[in-house]
DNA sequence: AATTAATATATGCTAAAACATATATACGAT
DNA sequence: ATCGTATATATGTTTTAGCATATATTAATT
């Protein structure tokens, strides 16, 4: 399957949403969201941004020298590697 | 228009490829590249994908906290391609 | 096992991407 | 101005995403 879509996939899991709740949030049936994350469907890159943006990402083009650090640097991220001040101010840990 | 179209437009020019030569690599017509490059069309995601490999760039979702620093990096990255780590402790940034 | 929630599939329809091809416009060079 | 090259537009056809809706299947939970 798709690099990307395997992220979004992960990236609604993290965040805690069904692909319903997602669906709503987009304004995609159920079912679309399914087919998308299934890679039964080559979705539109409106669909895309627009299923990112709910999900807090952004879609970037990445020079291919730059794919491993910037996967380390995303991974790290919820390790906490990246200290930083912008924490968010959230009371829950998943 | 669109920040990945825009992208893929600068990677596009930076590898010195015509809409027709990047065109012809992805098994595109020309003017497909045309319309997607000025916003008039709303690519598949493959069709994304293909263009992103032939330019030796891939598609990425980004959490948002990271754009502003990946995007930092991306640009720095003909001037420092080195400067791939970062210093965690490091206060402000020359 | 039964119920609920989440995900996957299915169908008919519409809008638009992709395709093929052609032509037009813009932009440099000489 | 002319010639070559790059980009933009145009038209008609095919394919498919997206839409609406419904149902089926697959986890979880009790």
């Amino acid at each position: 399957m798709n690099d990307l879509i395997q992220s979004l996939k992960n990236a609604r899991k993290k965040k805690g949403l069904t692909q319903l709740q997602l669906a709503q949030s987009v304004g995609l049936p159920q079912g679309h969201i399914s087919s998308i994350e299934s890679g039964k469907t080559d979705a539109r890159l409106s669909t895309l941004v627009e299923m990112a943006r709910v999900l807090e990402h952004e879609l970037m083009l990445i020079p291919r020298q730059l794919i491993i650090p910037i996967k380390a640097l995303i991974n790290g991220e919820e390790l906490a590697a990246f200290e930083q001040r912008w924490r968010p101010d959230e009371e829950n840990e998943s």
